[in-house]
DNA sequence: AATCAAATGTACCGATCGGTACATATTTAA
DNA sequence: TTAAATATGTACCGATCGGTACATTTGATT
């Protein structure tokens, strides 16, 4: 084992509590001493940890990815539940995960997108959020790729297009939820958004 | 007229380039240096002509909200065409405002909303981006609420619901939109979700 | 022409930004 | 027991933040 004097704080537990302030205030808006508040630590504590401001939000936005986007996915994929609402849950889940009161508002992930825009991030940070936002759009569009050749939905449909139309309806309820609608307000839009498209297989051609 | 030296920029113009620079990096990231540069004007000018950063961005929303927000409300009352294809215009000059190439990307009212979330922006500029936010929910709804007593909308519909669900799919695109996607793929998500609802009134109960 | 009001440019203010030097405390390895 | 290694807390760094004092320039009013 190394030697040293030992770490008194919980690596993982502060990371989660940086994430929490990048999640709330954005890259720019959060300066050393809300994260270092936030996180319980002093600064010397965070940057032996972490190495810098920008690496600390590198590691916070795959610890977003790790542990709020990716969890999501696995309602894509219930045994036994048709596909339509598979759909619903996945966006129900996101939704009501956008409006939990004890975290903040929105979507880490659309906040840093909106944010990235604006040329007031660094670099290697930028590709931390590309990679993070690209991942769900990627993930989805072989989704439904797959639910197509399963025959569970239509191939007149594009897989990435459906993919990006929800992913562009969650970017919506995120901003909305910063907005200060509540969850049942947004769920209610996922479910007129939802309802009215029609997941159906293609006709059986058989006679 | 007024004594002393004139003005030696214009000061409309001025306030509209300061609103490009907010629209672009949002409240914090714009720095008086960033502000200024844009405008092509020096510091004591600003402060003299606007007041300061918070009375710039208010001055700055409320610009916006006058030159890019109210004027695409003149697409849902175009005289002679059905509803359905009024929101379809209304939608479809939105989203290629912020696709625009030659402007910052994305929506500066959804941009600041995100960004009012965080806690990071000084109160009065909170009221502005709120009353800013408001005022195309209230339009758009009491928009909804005509048609259906105009007799061109389902009853069935809640009118505020319809205003809350375009208003969550417009901030949705303006997020796609400084996430890198184009116009048409934009577009083509506006379409499907309109194209699914059903804009037609109540079945007539005259036999 | 003289006077005064307003705009401009420079140069600066205190506060905060991200980041770090250094002394001290604590731990393991030798 | 001693030496090397790591963590912590204080106190600080230069750079930038929003904002301004002040001297100068300009132009309308008298």
């Amino acid at each position: 084992m190394k030697g040293g004097r030992q770490r008194e704080f919980d690596k993982e537990l502060a990371l989660e509590n940086a994430m929490y302030v990048f999640w709330k205030k954005g890259y720019v808006g959060a300066s050393l001493t809300d994260l270092t508040t936030g996180m319980g630590i002093n600064k010397p504590s965070m940057y032996a940890a972490f190495g810098n401001k920008e690496s600390l939000f590198i590691s916070a936005t795959d610890h977003y990815l790790e542990k709020y986007a990716k969890p999501a996915n696995r309602l894509l994929h219930t045994d036994g539940v048709p596909l339509k609402q598979r759909v619903i849950d996945y966006l129900t889940a996101i939704v009501a995960n956008q409006c939990d009161s004890s975290k903040p508002c929105g979507c880490f992930i659309s906040m840093s997108v909106t944010e990235a825009a604006g040329e007031t991030i660094p670099e290697k940070a930028l590709e931390a959020i590309s990679t993070a936002s690209g991942f769900s759009e990627t993930y989805l569009t072989q989704f439904f790729q797959q639910e197509i050749q399963l025959d569970n939905l239509s191939s007149q449909y594009d897989a990435n297009d459906l993919a990006v139309y929800f992913l562009t309806l969650l970017h919506g309820t995120a901003a909305q939820s910063r907005n200060g609608k509540s969850a049942k307000q947004l769920q209610s839009i996922i479910n007129t958004a939802v309802n009215q498209l029609s997941f159906e297989p293609d006709a059986k051609t058989n006679p």
